[in-house]
DNA sequence: ACCCTTCTCCTACGTCGCGTAGTAGTTGTC
DNA sequence: GACAACTACTACGCGACGTAGGAGAAGGGT
């Protein structure tokens, strides 16, 4: 996943919020604060889906959008990549589960410990 | 931590290849493949500084750079960073974990555990 | 004492990503 | 057929970043 700017992470997460698809003009309604042109709403998802960040799909006269991955997954990459970057993708995951919060590494075991069990009986 | 750009990046890993400080000089050596102008790892160096990813120390006439946090611990900060961006860090986290390799989710198992026996201990 | 080398500081320029939006053209509806 | 809504294309300003030049200070050799 591409580097996502303020905007289109907040569009991002609009579609993220809705699960079904929205049109531009829902789009633009759901950030009412920003009173965007509808224009302005078009052009970003418009850049997203040159990243391929949505998908749209034709709805009568207009087009409907709706995010290619789900937030966690998109999310979860920008984490991969991250580590990528980082050179030592191990080393860098030790010193990170390191500073992790304690409820958040007790999540983090229960979910390792379960992939580990399906693992076993696999 | 700020994104860096590509040489930026590069610059850093030099930093952090190095250990001890660097001069510019040393830099634009250890860069040597890309060829760039002395002024221009210079300028790079100084950026670095204002985003507070380099100190530097005087060494006679020259100034010698060095990176103020570890490669992880930058790593880390990243990642930190990504799911605070993400909105529901642990869920993030969770679809994280389900997607890493077996062997760094081995990996991350004994870290975990380490954790948690130190923190009994406590 | 003077020039050359080496550094630093400041300034600059081109490109690209992104926030922002206008205009023109198309199409469905009444 | 006119109006409203929608899409496609184009554009502009700004900030980040890669890249680097010029000016000025300062040490070293002869």
């Amino acid at each position: 996943m591409p580097n996502l700017g303020e905007l289109e992470r907040s569009v991002m997460n609009v579609l993220w919020d809705a699960a079904d698809p929205l049109s531009v003009r829902e789009v633009q309604d759901a950030l009412g604060d920003r009173d965007l042109a509808y224009t302005t709403v078009m052009t970003v998802l418009d850049r997203l889906g040159g990243k391929d960040m949505v998908d749209r799909e034709r709805d009568g006269r207009a087009f409907r959008y709706v995010a290619r991955m789900t937030r966690d997954a998109a999310t979860s990459e920008v984490l991969h990549a991250a580590l990528d970057a980082s050179g030592d993708r191990t080393s860098a995951l030790l010193h990170f589960a390191r500073t992790v919060d304690p409820s958040e590494a007790a999540a983090l075991r229960a979910v390792l410990a379960e992939i580990e069990a399906a693992d076993d009986s696999a």
